[in-house]
DNA sequence: ATTGACATTCCAGCTATGTGGAAGCTTTAT
DNA sequence: ATAAAGCTTCCACATAGCTGGAATGTCAAT
């Protein structure tokens, strides 16, 4: 299954610069097998490590909280310290509710504001107050 | 109506660092009229933009990002070049999109694993599959 | 055997987003 | 009138998250 890779193979792969790779490495971040020349060698776990890096670093989770996840899950956590995962992941959940109301509301002012503009009955003062002073910290 | 700040008061009402304030204006975010002792002097307008720009931060757009929407904003773009703010909403919308359906699914694997943690009947490749390897693409 | 594309380490620098501190002026309170 | 608190500017440092370059080693192809 672990068709090995190298540094080169495997950024390509994910879409990432190497220098990415060796940077998450000397932050702890992520660890690396070497072969009997000194190069890096990494397996598709590796390849679904720097995936769920790449994933959640999209949702706005910052290096060390991925770091953390990584941690209690290679660490085999849920089995024997679940608390502190479970508290992770409501917490976590809090907050993606909260990042989720505020988009929407965002979402719905932005798309009222087109409509308006696109009918040509838009004035500054709506624009602005839409996107200065709108409803959204109603969510 | 603008009851008028000092930089201290305004901030204390934000939640920010005075500190930031200034950096925001010699970044070209802000601006700023000054009192004749040379006192940096806010008006309720000024709190609306920070405002706006600690909610924007908060929901991910980057200061330059937000320095446009200001730009746009205040030049009263939607009458003179409304196709520019129209363009930007539009996009902005669909990444909205975007990122509220990756939240949802990430939130829903979340509960998922939440449950069953709870419940005890978890494994660690369980998490792991979750976090790393989960059906969140398909989102 | 040489060339070119990779790999290594180390060090340096980059952007973004602030924060801290010094030196000095202004305002406010006592 | 003096001290405390708050304002100013300027400069430097901090942190996150990379990115680039130099010097060097390795591998694969010709």
């Amino acid at each position: 299954m672990s068709h090995n890779l190298t540094i080169g193979e495997l950024a390509k792969r994910i879409g990432i610069n190497p220098k990415t790779i060796r940077y998450y490495e000397s932050i702890g971040l992520i660890t690396s097998h070497r072969a009997q020349n000194g190069y890096r060698v990494y397996t598709s776990q590796d390849e679904s490590h720097l995936l769920m890096i790449k994933r959640a670093k999209l949702l706005g989770l910052t290096l060390k909280e991925i770091g953390v996840i990584l941690q209690d899950v290679q660490s085999g956590l849920c089995k024997t310290a679940k608390s502190q995962i479970k508290e992770f992941i409501k917490l976590k959940t809090l907050e993606i509710d909260k990042q989720i109301s505020e988009l929407s509301a965002l979402k719905n002012y932005l798309t009222e504001q087109l409509k308006q503009i696109e009918t040509d009955e838009v004035t500054s003062s709506e624009v602005k107050d839409c996107l200065c002073l709108g409803e959204i910290e109603r969510s």
